[in-house]
DNA sequence: AAAAATTTCCAAAGCGCTTTGAATGGCGCG
DNA sequence: CGCGCCATTCAAAGCGCTTTGGAAATTTTT
């Protein structure tokens, strides 16, 4: 069923049937209503192609996600940003194309659906510390929204980010308050803007309490459950231990308490953690006491505003650079308890 | 740049561009060079609109993932399913258009995208025991291919899944071996295929042992970690607790593990837990000896089946209803060993 | 009742590609 | 030298929609 078939079932030009299903003024209500009741019983959808051949739009909006270089994995919080992206497509009228790329052939892919035309806007993930893909987009010309920043270079573009230096200073801040002094930072990889900044939350609460950073509390991965445990092993191990962990990721920050209790210890009072919190929908932390102390924001409604601003640039509504960044929300949970105020020492 | 720019840049027509670029034999063979270079210095790439107007085509295939109705989640099992499916995309030179649907708008999208004939295909996530969405897809003419399988109603359709019956069998079977009596599942919902075959093979584990299932040790629901915290801490306060536990994911998995070493046990000594392991990139159960004994099937791969399934029904090479099967692989890891003893009897 | 202004509808062009059917040119052959 | 035969190339139609510029029908004005 296509529009010429419909308009000769109705004696009418496929002009007016178009025109009446678009909501023009220049048909009649009596004849609009005819062809409204036709084309919901006759079951018929103006194809999507030839729509957006003659409109030059797309009505849609690609993702494209990383996939990280060395182990192909792609990161689980996409799931629930992109859930929230698809709440405000879906309303919006918009489809959501999902291309998954390596680093390599990344470039291309840009350039590939910047002269097809074939999306009407992208929406960038996981951003480097300084990302080509920002100067790319600019040059093809293309609206996109970054989820994330980039530190060095071009500042001119849209985007939404978590306050994550700030988090992570709170978060550090406040494991110091409770006296701990040896605290392992379990990051992300750090070319990726958001560990950097986190890193550099860190340590700016370090240094602003005098203490100095350590590199040996330090680590910096893919933020997977055994990578977690892994380091929060060694950490442990060390002559002068580790007493607490910042963990980017619930999921790492399982694999720390794996380890914790693997050393019969216990997490909250033997050893403090807080953890960076998505809010991912599996994995909420939300008991009437959360699991973990947590610097908590929704991937998934940053996905939501994210969609927002980049169809507002679309149609014109939102002007071209635009930025929101969210305060995380600090939640008190069960992981994280005073110091052992130097239980070795008084023995 | 479109063709007919670049035709008139070469002083050739359309026609003859179009073919030189497509590979058609009408064309000498120098100024298909000629066009090849022209069209890659001039960055020329064909409107993916136009030509899929033109070829009636789209080179995409839809994903429809549906919303848990309850909590709107969706399961992080999909990237790594998507990731699968998108290499063979990626090399095949399909798109992946990515649709979240509740429940209730599931039946106006499919048929949105059949009318609008927006894709080539689809992949049906999820099914239910009785899946109306297979009917459907029947009905408006869509190639398809399900993960996972219907257990009631038509079976004459396409399909990649894993064999939920047996690896639960396998696994029940292993607990029993190993003396325990007392197995509580930790069940998907049970309204979706792949759970409902995960209970049958559980129950039929039991009965083949002679041991009568009881419904004390059965849950069902979202797998989330606190479900799998909150049932194994239910389970192991029953008056003739669990002695072991099968869940249905690692996520719950990781729940049953914190439920049991809150209450001072040790898994793998005090009690036994098998998980279903999907193998999933951020949460790898593959250390030397891995954490969980889990019966595991990369989703990863299924992806991959499915999407190559789809792309041959789509171009012909693979007749229509085609399905794979994929057995697990039994991991023994660290969370099982025999049953307490009768401990408490010999004290 | 004729002229003017609206309302309502339509034919045709165009979006950028592919493809059918026809035309052009170069070649060997008698 | 003129014929037919390939090898190349092209003009035009078509994919299914929107939209411009009119035309026809209806209503309003004088």
């Amino acid at each position: 069923m296509n529009l010429k078939e419909l308009a000769k079932a109705l004696s009418l030009s496929p002009t007016t049937v178009s025109r009446a299903l678009n909501g023009y003024p220049e048909v009649s209500e009596a004849t609009r209503q005819r062809v409204m009741a036709a084309a919901e019983k006759m079951n018929y959808r103006p194809s999507a192609r030839a729509r957006s051949l003659a409109l030059g739009r797309t009505m849609s909006i690609a993702h494209i996600i990383p996939l990280s270089t060395r182990h192909e994995m792609v990161n689980p919080i996409f799931t629930d940003f992109i859930a929230g992206a698809s709440e405000v497509y879906h309303a919006a009228g918009y489809s959501m194309v999902l291309s998954l790329a390596s680093p390599e052939d990344e470039t291309r892919l840009y350039r590939d659906l910047a002269a097809q035309r074939s999306v009407d806007g992208i929406i960038v993930h996981a951003p480097a510390v300084a990302d080509k893909r920002i100067d790319l987009l600019h040059e093809i010309d293309m609206p996109f929204v970054v989820h994330g920043r980039q530190s060095e270079g071009d500042t001119r573009y849209s985007w939404v980010d978590v306050n994550n230096r700030r988090a992570f200073e709170r978060a550090t801040d406040h494991l110091i308050d409770l006296g701990h002094r040896r605290i392992g930072l379990i990051n992300g990889l750090e070319h990726m803007d958001f560990a950097a900044r986190r890193r550099q939350g860190y340590e700016k609460a370090l240094k602003g309490r005098g203490i100095t950073p350590d590199t040996a509390l330090m680590a910096s991965d893919e933020m997977t459950e055994m990578y977690g445990y892994d380091e929060a092993r060694r950490m442990l191990a060390l002559p002068d231990p580790a007493t607490a962990f910042l963990t980017s990721s619930m999921i790492s920050a399982i694999g720390v308490r794996r380890a914790v209790e693997e050393a019969g210890m216990k997490l909250g009072r033997d050893v403090s953690l807080i953890t960076h919190d998505d809010d991912l929908s599996y994995f909420r932390n939300d008991q009437t006491v959360p699991i973990f102390t947590a610097v908590r924001s929704s991937v998934r409604e940053a996905g939501r505003r994210a969609a927002r601003m980049l169809t507002g640039h679309i149609n014109g509504d939102v002007p071209a650079p635009a930025s929101e960044l969210l305060e995380v929300e600090f939640v008190l949970g069960q992981s994280t308890g005073p110091a052992p105020q130097m239980a070795e020492q008084t023995l």
